[in-house]
Parts: structure tokens; C-alpha cells; sequence
DNA sequence: AAAGACGACAACCGCGATCAG
DNA sequence: TCTGATCGCGGTTGTCGTCTT
């Protein structure tokens, strides 16, 4: 019954990839693809676990990997999306061609937590910090179009339109939609959930522009868990301004 | 020049969701 | 339908290079 185990975990490496390991990681997925990755180690010849196969061609082999410094822009991209959908890397990271969940959670902790902290804004919550010096005056990285967004606590407010009661929308220029279209047989690429991911607007794809322009409809279906192929009505409803998101009923929870 | 502190990033771990038998 | 493996994700740790004292 079921399957057989993922790994011999006896007798696999662990640590750093050596540049022979690598080869013939991407030896063999250029031959076959990424199919299995349970199967994969034995096959490539590696004395490595799948899950860290996949890790290591996920966030370092893949040829679409950008690599290098991140530019101000994805900075605030990464910013803004983040105070959206909060430590989703992988959602975020479906923005960023060529970063990955891993880079960008990194490139998080690392860099633009500090900065934020040097604009005065807390990180989690993307609200400026209390009491702080920093509110004003603005620092010479702090963009003017940058507002603290509005508490998305998914707990408590779940329809936060209402609760937002800014006439000025926050992130005018971000127009995120990550709904999710109703499963279509799309083929099963040799790709993975970590190729870029085009979000989709009605049957229109969009991609960041290099000037950051966006619609307002945001949604966050996917993010906060709305499933079962219940369509969302963001589609239906292009006029609607701030921010829709859903999340499942509880048992017994009606609309 | 040496040692310790710090920063950056690759890799591992554990968990939840999903899938296969 | 149940059980257990696989996949993918987010959090955390380990390691290495650079900076500071």
C-alpha cells in the first residue's frame, strides 16, 4: 500500500552540491526533464535525496534563474507584494521572473527588512512603526508613492473594503491578481510550480511593468485559501476599487 | 596579521496538501 | 476510504566571505 520510500536517507549526501553533482543534475534534466523527483537521484546518479535535488535545480540550476543584485524596483515590488500577501515567497516570487521563493525570502531577511525599519515601517505589518523618529521626514530611499497599507488581519475583517475607509486607494499603482482560473488541462510542462507564474486577469496575462503600473482590483483568493472552484467575482466586478479577498467558510459560516 | 562579528545565501527541516496504491 | 509517499512551501540553520577592531 502506497508508495515506496521518497529516499534512502542512509546513504545520500548532504551539504554543498560539489560542480561534478551539479552536471549531472543538469545533465540529466536537460535529457529527460524534471519528471520525478523521487526517482531522479538514482537515475542522474547522485547520492542525493529528490527533495534536495529539486531544491538545488529549483533556486540554483534552473537557466531562467536571474542571479545578481536585485534592482530598486524589485525591491519595491517585492515590498509592496509582500505587504499584500504577506511571507508567501512562492507567491511573490511568481512575480519576479527569474527569482525564486528562496532568493527573495533571503534577499528579505536580509536587505529590505532593514530598510524598511530605516523608513520607519515595520515589516510585518507594513504600518509605519509607533512613535517613531522616522515618520517624517522621508529618508532618500523612501519613494513618495510608498503608503503604509491598510491591516489585512484575515482573522478579523474579511471584508476589508469596509474597512479600509481611505478614500485614496493604498497601492494605487499595484494591481495584483492572483485568482485562479477554474483547473484547465494545461500541460504538464517539464517546468514546476516555481517557473514564473503569469497571474492572470480574465483570460488576459499580466507581468510587472518596468514602471510598476497596476489596476486596483486585487485579489487574494488564492492567497487566503479560496478553493473549490467557486469562481470569484473580481472578474464580474472590474469597477470595484480596494481590495477583495476571500477566504473558505467555516463549517456552519454562512454568507 | 589575527580574531571575532557580521552579512549573505545555500541548504536542511518539518509541516500541510495532495496524490497514488 | 484509508494509509503512506511525494511535493512544495516557509522557517531555520550552517557555512563561507567580508568587515571591523
Amino acid at each position: 500500500m502506497g508508495r515506496s520510500p521518497c529516499c534512502e536517507k542512509a546513504h545520500t549526501n548532504k551539504g554543498a552540491w560539489t560542480k561534478e553533482e551539479d552536471q549531472r543534475l543538469i545533465a540529466y534534466i536537460k535529457a529527460h526533464g524534471e519528471g520525478c523527483w523521487r526517482s531522479l537521484p538514482k537515475a542522474a546518479g547522485l547520492l542525493r535525496c529528490g527533495k534536495s535535488c529539486r531544491l538545488r535545480w529549483m533556486n540554483y540550476l534552473r537557466p531562467d534563474l536571474k542571479r545578481g543584485n536585485f534592482t530598486d524596483e524589485e525591491d519595491e515590488l517585492i515590498i509592496k507584494l509582500h505587504s499584500l500577501l504577506g511571507n508567501k515567497w512562492s507567491l511573490i516570487a511568481g512575480q519576479l521572473p527569474g527569482r525564486t521563493d528562496n532568493e527573495i525570502k533571503n534577499h528579505w531577511n536580509t536587505h529590505i527588512k532593514r530598510k524598511l525599519v530605516s523608513r520607519g515601517v515595520d515589516p510585518q505589518t507594513h504600518r509605519p512603526i509607533n512613535g517613531s523618529q522616522f515618520n517624517t521626514p522621508k529618508t532618500p530611499d523612501q519613494p513618495t508613492s510608498y503608503k503604509a497599507p491598510p491591516v489585512l488581519n484575515q482573522a478579523e475583517d474579511q471584508h476589508s473594503s469596509s474597512g479600509t475607509t481611505s478614500d485614496e486607494p493604498w497601492l494605487p499603482d499595484l494591481n495584483l491578481d492572483l485568482s485562479i482560473s477554474p483547473p484547465t488541462p494545461s500541460p504538464k510542462t517539464s517546468g514546476s510550480s516555481s517557473e514564473v507564474v503569469t497571474p492572470l486577469v480574465g483570460s488576459e496575462a499580466i507581468t510587472p511593468t518596468s514602471n510598476l503600473s497596476y489596476a486596483r482590483v486585487i485579489c487574494l483568493c488564492y492567497h487566503l485559501g479560496f478553493r473549490g472552484g467557486e469562481p470569484c467575482s473580481c472578474q464580474a466586478n472590474p469597477d470595484i476599487q480596494g481590495l477583495r479577498y476571500y477566504r473558505p467558510l467555516e463549517e456552519g459560516q454562512h454568507l
